[in-house]
RNA sequence: GGAGCUGUGGUGUAGUGGCCUAACAUGCCUGCCUGUCACGCAGGAGAUCGCGGGUUCGAAUCCCGUCAGCUCCGCCA
């Protein structure tokens, strides 16, 4: 067997008249009935080798066999080429390889798509022949970027003091927060292990174990329904230190960024990066995650519409809620279909409507108009900063719901507007965030970030007078409108971390039933400390220019959360089952039954 | 849990009630061709139109259900 001594992409015209063994897969070919043409790829790329009885003799024969996807070993001449047959479309357009020898080292079927960048193929498809999806250079493209994202954080770390501490992927199940994926336990009848949302109990207990800079590349599970930025299963780069203040664990982050960019897209951004308060962002680009790489802001119009004639804003603002307008410039001409579409918009986001005004030939427009007041008008001209052309947009409801539908318009209309710079990389921090949330369901209050993070000294009283109004030392950063990593300073004193799970309404013996070993530790000496946590997919997928995970993950999830390559997940025998101690649920069974169990009778004849 | 979009030879699409005995491109197979690189030329095979039911004289096309993929809402401390 001929084992590759060079790569099909890199070589050059330094090496014309070496010759060389290539290995690769056949990308192409074109036979022209005595001379024959083939493509030969691999990792690195594609190189044409050439087959002519005048130097490839037998050669000629077995290469005439080959099609595509065919793996072959070609013993060959580089040659450069005569100028009329350069190919400008590749790298090594100006060489090619005289081949004396070839071996074919493993056929293949017509594969189910074509092996190439920039085709559309149904996703189903590509996840289903995955390896075969792998094979593109953008798929091995993006790989490589991600590792070398991945080293990038390695690097910086190490070279910051971090250890790499790898905890348990068995761990106990939680409550708060995402559903857990369960693991039975066969020794334990009856138990469960979970596997892990994130890693946050046993980092905070590594800094308890005094390790004070900890860091791990952490695959971490959520049970919860997919977007296109969101795996059940992902990686999060997931940091923790101790004794260094808020500022000081930023900057060193924002380096690392800095340090980030840098290195895999070559792009340098300026720090310190901004910083909003989560009241800020939501009040401003009614989200809390904003996409800074446009400006297009949300106003407050409560005040100057609070007295209006409208009544629906006069109410809402009766009632607490806030009335929030946005200037679309130029967007007067929109069609009556486009201003009709504002309706199901905001309903998507459980707005009950937006009104809107055009302003056309100097005058506004809507079936709003009438109800203002001249002064009404002029207040609204020069906050909104009115101009001829201009579309304004309101929502009036409850600050969530107004931020919400305002928010998705606001990004809407600036990816309409084409106001996006697509290369830019805008980073910004969101602090201050509430430490609680009031469930409306549940009637009780819950974290907002998680039950571990650390309230601001001064608010602390406000444990028992205002909980809502307490803000947490917690953080996001958001990268382009995307949150790619989030974190805080967590409690460190037993009796804070007790206040906060009173809070939550956990009695003290939930309390030590769930967090006891955490809440034991405390003891201890537990050191100040904090941290944060980097969604590595979701950055390499912005660095990588795309906005699915799926293309930043080799063998990523559908949307219904199942693996089309291994069919996972399945059912299992009902031997398995019994040594877990698991029994189905008639409703179990009846699904089983329609999905076709792997030890149905059709599946094992077949 | 809910909503929307999509599903037609291997692949990507066209076809929106009879003109469909389902079209086009590409891929695949055979033959020809000694400089192509989106090779070319000639010929050929390949689709019960996701699945089930219904409406109709007649369904790829309309209706209901279902499955799968994608996107969004809820959910994601």
């Amino acid at each position: 067997m001929m084992l590759k001594n060079q790569d099909c992409g890199t070589i050059t015209k330094q090496q014309v008249g070496e010759t060389v063994i290539l290995n690769g897969w056949v990308q192409g070919w074109r036979d022209f009935g005595g001379i024959l043409f083939i493509d030969l790829r691999d990792r690195t790329g594609i190189v044409q080798i050439v087959f002519n009885p005048a130097f490839s003799g037998q050669a000629l024969d077995i290469g005439n066999r080959a099609r595509n996807e065919f793996v072959l070993a070609v013993k060959g001449k580089i040659v450069q080429r005569d100028a009329e047959t350069f190919n400008p479309n590749l790298p090594t357009g100006e060489l090619e390889v005289q081949v004396h020898e070839v071996e074919i080292l493993n056929a293949a079927k017509t594969p189910p798509f074509p092996i190439e960048d920039g085709v559309e193929v149904d996703e189903a498809l590509r996840l289903k022949y995955r390896y075969l999806d792998l094979r593109r250079p953008e798929m091995q493209k993006t790989l490589r970027l991600r590792s070398k994202a991945t080293k990038v954080f390695r690097d910086f770390l190490d070279d910051s003091g971090f250890i790499e501490v790898e905890t348990p992927i068995l761990t106990k199940s939680t409550p708060e927060g995402a559903r857990d994926y369960l693991v039975p336990s066969r020794v334990h009848p009856g138990e469960f292990f979970a596997l892990p949302q994130s890693p946050q109990l046993f980092k905070q207990l590594l800094m308890i174990g005094g390790l004070e800079r900890y860091f791990q590349v952490a695959r971490c599970f959520r049970d919860e329904d997919l977007r296109a930025d969101r795996q059940p299963e992902f990686t999060q780069v997931d940091i923790e230190t101790s004794f260094l203040s808020r500022d000081h664990l930023l900057e060193m982050m924002e380096e690392l960024m800095v340090k980030l960019l840098h290195e895999t897209v070559g792009v340098d951004i300026p720090t310190p990066f901004q910083r909003l308060t989560y009241h800020d962002a939501v009040h401003k680009y009614g989200s809390d995650k904003p996409d800074l790489r446009f400006g297009l802001e949300i106003e407050d119009v409560t005040d100057i519409v609070k007295n209006s004639d409208v009544k629906v804003f006069a109410s809402i603002a009766a009632s607490g809620g806030v009335v929030k307008a946005l200037n679309a410039k130029g967007c007067a001409s929109w069609s009556r279909k486009e201003l009709d579409d504002l309706q199901p918009f905001a309903s998507r986001y459980g707005g009950k409507g937006i009104a809107w005004i055009t302003v056309k030939e100097g005058e506004w427009r809507g079936p709003i108009v009438k109800f203002f007041k001249p002064e009404e008008i002029e207040a609204l001209t020069a906050k909104l900063g009115v101009e001829e052309g201009d579309l304004l947009c309101f929502s009036a409801d409850k600050l969530k719901t107004a931020a919400d539908v305002m928010g998705n318009l606001r990004l809407k209309i600036g990816r309409d507007l084409g106001l996006i710079d697509n290369s830019a990389f805008k980073f910004l921090w969101v602090v201050d965030f509430p430490l609680l949330g009031w469930d409306e369901d549940g009637k009780r209050w819950v974290a907002e970030h998680h039950p571990f993070t650390r309230p601001r000294d001064e608010d602390l009283p406000l444990f028992d007078s205002d909980p809502g109004a307490i803000r947490a030392q917690a953080y996001d950063i958001v990268l382009n409108g995307y949150e790619v990593g989030g974190g805080s300073m967590r409690i460190y004193r037993r009796e804070v971390q007790e206040q906060m799970f009173r809070a939550l309404g956990f009695s003290p013996e939930e309390a030590k039933d769930k967090f006891g070993f955490f809440l034991d530790a405390f003891e201890y000496g537990t050191p100040p400390h904090g941290g944060i946590a980097f969604g590595l997919d979701r950055l390499v997928m912005l660095l990588a220019g795309r906005t699915n995970l799926r293309e930043t993950i080799a063998f990523p999830k559908t949307a219904s959360a199942t693996d089309l390559l291994t069919d996972a997940p399945s059912p299992v025998g009902e031997r398995q089952l019994d040594e877990l101690h698991i029994r189905l649920s008639a409703k179990g069974i009846a699904a089983q039954n329609i999905q076709g169990a792997p030890a149905s009778e059709s599946a094992v004849q077949s």
